[in-house]
DNA sequence: CCACAGGGCGGCA
DNA sequence: TGCCGCCCTGTG
């Protein structure tokens, strides 16, 4: 692991908050001094911000490059002026949810850790989510280790800390069902089990599913025990660049009987926004989750 | 003690 | 299809 850092000019429709805290990760932390820290693939990064100005630092892998991980991971290519403009128009609520979570990105983040994260989501609530996560990693990543000064260069915090990577589907299947009982999964434990064991044995590899069309991919993904319609667009939102994806979960639920659609019939709420928004309907759905869920 | 939390599954009509 | 009980576990 070696430190890096690199720091981005004149970034809009970037706020670390809105970011890190509108339900698309689990495994970000607000530092007392603002900034965030998180483990992501190729290390451990913390994200600070002062005016447009972003700082990126890690302890990361020596052959990785920062800048473009980064550019990925931040979805840098996307033009979040273009799509706000496209689906606020002539929508009011849209236009308020905007407001509300202007700084808004979707992370490109892994999709073998999405699949994991979100079967883990089932029925859960997000403080024991974030806890089992940890735990899950904490038994079968690798570990990085942080002297009180290389953690201090990171999060300005004045102590030694380990961090440890999330599992690699081999790392996670070698898992026992005993220990993984201990990490807190509950009911969702053979479902997490099973799920590694198929993707580490290349029944299902999901970098191939990721090349394919979202209703095809969708569709494959939801063979995995454990993985619905929900988990699956999660899944396919946050780290399979299909922006039609459009998880519909309890708020949204709500928010969209409200003012768009009135039907209990999750896959018509899905079908409905797929026509609204298109290729800019999980777009929408973080902007309307995330405004819904802060303010009720 | 009970309801419920960022769903999914299986059984039933 | 549509509806419902159940699935762990911590929290109010």
């Amino acid at each position: 692991m070696v430190y890096k850092k690199i720091i981005l000019k004149d970034v809009n429709n970037f706020e670390l908050k809105d970011i890190f805290e509108c339900g698309q990760c689990f495994r970000w932390k607000k530092e007392p001094n603002g900034s965030y820290t998180g483990v992501v693939k190729i290390g451990v990064l913390n994200v600070s911000k002062f005016k447009s100005m972003v700082e990126i630092c890690g302890y990361i892998n020596e052959q990785a490059d920062l800048k473009s991980f980064c550019q990925d991971y931040f979805d840098l290519n996307t033009d979040y002026d273009k799509a706000k403009k496209i689906i606020s128009k002539n929508d009011t609520t849209m236009k308020e949810a905007i407001k509300f979570g202007k700084g808004i990105r979707i992370l490109n983040q892994d999709p073998f850790e999405m699949l994991i994260s979100y079967i883990i989501s089932a029925a859960n609530n997000i403080p024991r989510i974030s806890k089992t996560i940890e735990n899950i990693s904490r038994e079968c990543g690798k570990k990085i280790s942080l002297s009180i000064d290389e953690n201090k260069k990171l999060t300005g915090n004045n102590e030694a800390k380990v961090y440890y990577l999330f599992p690699s589907p081999k790392e996670l299947s070698k898992c026992t069902m005993e220990k993984l009982r201990e990490c807190n999964l509950g009911f969702r434990d053979k479902y997490v089990y099973g799920a590694a064991k198929q993707v580490a044995d290349k029944k299902i590899e999901l970098n191939i599913i990721m090349l394919k069309e979202y209703k095809e991919a969708k569709k494959e993904l939801m063979l995995i025990d454990g993985v619905g319609s929900k988990v699956a667009d999660c899944i396919l939102l946050f780290s399979m660049k299909k922006t039609e994806a459009f998880p519909v979960d309890t708020w949204i639920i709500k928010i969209m009987n409200e003012v768009y659609v009135e039907t209990k019939n999750l896959k018509k709420i899905n079908e409905y926004a797929f026509n609204k928004w298109k290729e800019y309907a999980g777009i929408a759905q973080q902007y309307l989750f995330y405004y819904k869920r802060e303010n009720s």
